[in-house]
DNA sequence: AGCACGCCGACT
DNA sequence: GTCGGCGTGCTC
């Protein structure tokens, strides 16, 4: 519970409070401070309120004033949250800036910035009043309840007595609980974020002299050999290590519990309880960081630094295994050096042990990591730990921007081109990349977008002089680039040499490869065993009940699987259409590339990489440390495998087919190939070795296979570039995108025509569609996309925007719209 | 987002 | 004749 200082009373002020609620509604909402809460509100806080009958909710303080709302009578504030605020103003500028920039509401904002264990009403505590006595025949059956319960279990949370009573509104009980004063409830935010406890154990100092633990020894083997092995396994940990906790000792030693504390008792250790951090690093790893720049990378740096003088932003653009993060580095170090702060976003598959350990080294206790694989706990801890600058450097996922940053002097981007940097559902739809070039400029700090293959849109930047560009062309320790062979299915068909979906190429080198006990990874973009299934006598196809695509087949689950909605249903043995038998997968994914590789060489250690192997929080881990002891000779993956993956002794890398990522049907699809392509390629070879990429395709000639080869992104460029201008497209035009969803197909032809054209009225011929986009229906809404295409040059977004967003809220007025969800979509992917 | 108020089908 | 389905509108 918050203690109220007494406030002086004199201070007769009536404060009221604009709050953002964490809801997806359009504005914030005023609420009066209670008389003696004046002293202790202030923007940033976090408030609970009550917003409409019954709920209850944190709320951000977002501004303070005086001025009483004229229309309403404004609720109080029930409790003021925190002792200081635990979002900056900056942030709430930022927020501000997400929402209007991305066409959301601030609500939907700092649903994605906090932390949820920051926004939990639900985590309330209830205890009883020990004070006071009272009589239970008074109370109806909810209150009865609740107070049984509390008699067995002294506190309980909101959500423990939603569950107990099975509703969900609780807060009426509750409240009437309180004014009878049987209950105290308290919203304890220092409390709930237990620190994790270790024991940690120390000798006593007796022993630190050779002759009484010679003596100590000599007794406990006789009489007792456990504790004596203990006390062995102790003085080795000790010469490793600064420090030993107790279940390292135990796990060392082959001692029981029981065995140290027969050895706490003798006072031969001494056992400490110390609150630790969740986030472990290892305090020994303090060393310093060593290394040396090549000239080429320190060339790189310095020309860094020089562009930043005059650019604030700055494109590093190296080939893949440039030593990028080396000089990424360097960079840091001399930030920090200034007292500022740094972040550093990876897409989120990239974020594993292996760089996070490699930034320890160098940064140790002064780096925080941030990423959804984290619990809340852990995030609540890194934002505090960021907010009292105790991070100097963040290591993290997109979400990593909403970080109570107090000083950030740099933004480091790495692989600025991932898609993964674009939040799609729910909304906010932000790109963290463009998003980082707002926060740094808050800050007046730098941002290094880093890549080997950059987005059109951020080399446009930097060719037309608004970012600077540093290139890196030469790979770190005289790498070679690995040897690209392209393979043509058709004529491997044609001689019949393929055996199943590989080429007679890749089975050879996959073979070498195991025999030289080196590594593989198999590139396939698609996950599950078969895409379609499909009757060969009547032609029909599975299809999801909820979405507008075809069932894929997982062999795992023998199920029918929609990727869409996540419907399964059992997969059919005779065709429910026609009763034949004959039914036909169509298409492969990774799962049967696994199986059927597993045939063609039964001896060989497979593992797959996909959405479906690593949906449990340690699965990617335990793939990538099987990889990294070598338990595994061929990796078969999506998308997934070009992330991340960082490993020696993969000398070959295998795109099954090429002509999936070639079709795609979207403007941008030569440019995601060339990079896809690129970046599976640079996991091949590393140090000492040439590495060999094997691609499987259709069309061996096709252009962006060509500049593949020749690893030419400056031709790919310039000739994509073109087309894009051509056809109006990003980086000459800025689009948004409106989606506009309903469960009618007629009603949302209707409603997407209206809107269109009211848009049209605005925006004339920018405006194009509606179209039904690829996928037409999913979760049994149907969808029709208006897109929006607007010059780069002599456009204010700004005003554009404001005038999407108005047209919306018209036609969200009119009876037409009913039961529809419009969705804006600013810069899509 | 949640919850209440409000208008049409299968039950005591 | 009521209980209850979920469709729309409001919440400071």
């Amino acid at each position: 519970m918050l203690e109220f200082a007494q406030a002086p009373q004199s201070n007769r002020r009536t404060l009221f409070v604009d709050v953002i609620l964490p809801l997806a509604i359009s504005r914030n909402y005023t609420y009066r401070v209670p008389f003696e809460m004046n002293d202790h509100i202030a923007i940033g806080k976090r408030v609970v309120v009550q917003f409409g009958k019954s709920r209850l909710y944190t709320a951000i303080v977002a501004g303070v004033g005086e001025l009483a709302p004229e229309k309403y009578e404004a609720k109080y504030i029930i409790e003021i949250l925190d002792n200081k605020p635990i979002v900056t103003e900056r942030q709430l500028q930022f927020w501000h800036w997400v929402a209007e920039y991305y066409m959301c509401n601030e609500g939907e904002v700092m649903n994605a910035a906090l932390p949820s264990a920051l926004k939990l009403a639900s985590e309330t505590k209830v205890t009883l009043n020990k004070e006071y006595e009272f009589d239970k025949t008074l109370l109806n059956d909810k209150e009865f309840m609740i107070t049984e319960a509390l008699d067995l279990q002294p506190e309980l949370t909101i959500s423990d007595i939603v569950k107990l009573l099975g509703q969900k509104t609780v807060m009426p009980v509750l409240k009437s609980l309180f004014e009878k004063n049987i209950i105290h409830i308290s919203e304890e935010v220092s409390e709930r974020f237990k620190p994790r406890r270790k024991t940690f154990i120390t000798l006593h100092p007796s022993y630190n002299n050779q002759d009484n633990l010679r003596e100590l020894f000599e007794i406990l083997e006789r009489r007792a050999p456990k504790q004596a092995d203990a006390v062995l396994a102790f003085i080795k940990l000790s010469r490793q290590q600064k420090t030993v906790t107790k279940a390292e000792l135990i796990e060392d030693s082959g001692a029981g519990d029981g065995s140290i504390r027969a050895l706490i008792d003798k006072e031969v250790f001494i056992a400490e309880e110390r609150a630790i951090s969740r986030l472990r690093y290892d305090e020994d790893e303090e060393a310093i960081s060593t290394f040396t720049l090549s000239d080429v990378q320190q060339t790189a740096l310095e020309d860094i630094q020089n562009q930043f003088a005059s650019k604030d932003v700055v494109l590093l653009h190296g080939v893949t295994a440039s030593g990028k993060t080396q000089v990424y580095i360097r960079l840091i170090e001399a930030v920090i050096a200034t007292g500022k702060q740094v972040l550093y976003l990876l897409p989120e598959i990239a974020l594993t042990t292996h760089i996070i350990e490699r930034l320890r080294i160098y940064f140790g206790g002064s780096i925080g990591v941030y990423h959804s694989r984290f619990n809340d706990n852990e995030r609540v801890e890194v934002w505090q730990k960021v907010l009292q600058g105790e991070y100097k450097v963040i290591l993290g996922a997109r979400s990593s921007v909403f970080l109570p940053f107090q000083d950030l002097g740099l933004i480091i981007v790495d692989e600025e081109h991932e898609t993964s940097y674009k939040q799609y559902d729910p909304a906010p739809r932000y790109n963290a990349r463009d998003a980082a070039v707002y926060l740094a400029n808050m800050h007046k700090g730098k941002v290094l977008l880093g890549s080997a293959t950059p987005s059109f849109e951020t080399y446009y930047n930097a060719r037309t002089n608004k970012y600077g560009l540093v290139e890196l062309n030469e790979r770190y320790g005289g790498v070679q680039l690995p040897l690209i062979e392209v393979v043509s299915i058709a004529a491997e068909t044609k001689q019949k040499t393929m055996q199943s979906h590989f080429t007679s190429v890749l089975i050879a080198d996959v073979q070498q490869a195991i025999e030289n006990k080196e590594q593989v990874i198999l590139f396939q973009n698609r996950r599950g065993y078969a895409p379609v299934l499909m009757c060969r006598v009547c032609a029909y196809t599975p299809k999801c009940i909820n979405c507008d695509v075809s069932l894929t087949f997982h062999k795992h689950t023998g199920k029918l699987h929609c990727h869409y909605c996540g419907y399964k249903e059992d997969s059919p043995s005779i065709c429910p259409a026609c009763g034949s038998t004959h039914l036909e997968y169509k298409g492969f994914g990774t799962e049967k590339v696994e199986d059927e590789l597993s045939v063609l060489m039964p001896d060989a250690r497979l593992a797959r990489m996909d959405l479906d192997t690593t949906r449990s929080r340690n699965s990617l881990q335990n793939i990538l440390n099987d990889l990294e002891d070598k338990k595994i000779d061929v990796l078969v993956g999506t998308q997934m495998v070009a992330k991340g993956l960082d490993f020696a002794d993969v000398t070959v890398i295998g795109i099954i087919n090429a002509d999936s990522l070639l079709k795609y049907p979207d403007y941008r699809a030569n440019e995601r190939s060339f990079q896809m392509l690129a970046q599976v390629s640079g996991r091949a070879g590393r140090r000492g070795k040439q590495g060999k990429v094997v691609i499987q395709t259709y069309d061996p000639s096709h252009r962006v296979i060509r500049q593949v080869i020749e690893n030419d992104y400056a031709d790919l460029y310039s000739t994509e570039l073109e087309e894009r201008k051509g056809f109006n497209y990003p980086p000459f035009y800025r689009i948004i995108n409106i989606d506009i969803k309903h469960q009618n197909p007629e009603i949302l032809y209707n409603q997407a025509e209206y809107l269109a054209n009211e848009l049209r009225k605005h925006f004339g011929e920018r405006v194009i569609g509606p179209e039904a986009p690829l996928i037409n229906r999913i979760r049994n809404y149907y969808i029709k996309s208006i897109m929006l295409k607007f010059e780069r040059e002599n456009t204010s977004m700004a005003k554009a925007k404001a005038l999407i967003r108005e047209t919306i809220t018209q036609f969200q007025t009119t009876k037409l719209s009913k039961g529809s969800i419009v969705q804006p979509d600013v810069d899509p992917y």
